[in-house]
DNA sequence: CTGCATATGTTGCATAGCTACATATATAGC
DNA sequence: GCTATATATGTAGCTATGCAACATATGCAG
């Protein structure tokens, strides 16, 4: 395992992540964090600090809708896609990938070459 | 073409891109800006507000060094990369496509569904 | 000589991820 | 009962970086 990916790395695509693990089925905030360290294998290690103001964010841009569970001892936010949250993950997750194809194109002779010999 | 790639999607890895372009040969600024329009056809547009202080942090982190040309009437400020910088550039383009990966892994679902018809 | 492409640079703004802190409950070990 | 840890949400302030807007200057085409 390589290290953790750093917070430059990820930035710009933080959003795409939380909307395409709330894509399946409803999620609290705590619980996206642990899906997506599951998800990454301990790769993506979003911080509370992050994590909720980005919720937040999602949920002022109607992107995501939330609910209070206080029926069990511990206060949970759930929060599900919105139609338009739907739309947006498709449309950030086709451009994702476009540029992703963009820039593997561009790293292709620099990946290409074999790491130096220990 | 779709539209040109936003500035949050490129955050994190303009820095790659600029190492990237520089590994074959040396090149000036504005040359860079070009090289990687093309490269990208036209899909990334880097600004000159964002392409000159990050060519200073580069080279204040000894990943590039310059040298001026003032023999024609173009002053042109030309950089080439030093070995630290050779070796950040395979550092990142190994961790960006490692993540890229990851993402692609968790993205999935959501690019298979195809396209609603017009 | 006017306008545009070339070429480099700065200032100030907005955004978003981070650390550190604050609060509160559940659970496990002693 | 007490303590430490995991769970769960939140805020305030810092920092980094891409942007627009501006500033300066040259070469070349009409």
């Amino acid at each position: 395992m390589t290290e953790k990916f750093g917070p430059e790395l990820m930035r710009g695509s933080l959003d795409l992540m939380v909307l395409s693990v709330l894509s399946a089925e409803p999620k609290y905030g705590y619980l996206i964090g642990q899906s997506l360290r599951e998800a990454s294998r301990g790769m993506i290690d979003v911080k509370a600090g992050t994590m909720y103001p980005l919720l937040h964010r999602l949920e002022d841009d109607k992107l995501i809708k939330c609910r209070w569970d206080d029926s069990t001892g511990r206060r949970r936010k759930w929060y599900e896609l919105t139609a338009a949250g739907h739309r947006r993950l498709k449309q950030q997750a086709t451009q994702w990938y476009e540029y992703s194809q963009c820039l593997m194109e561009m790293l292709k002779p620099i990946l290409a070459v074999p790491p130096e010999p220990a």
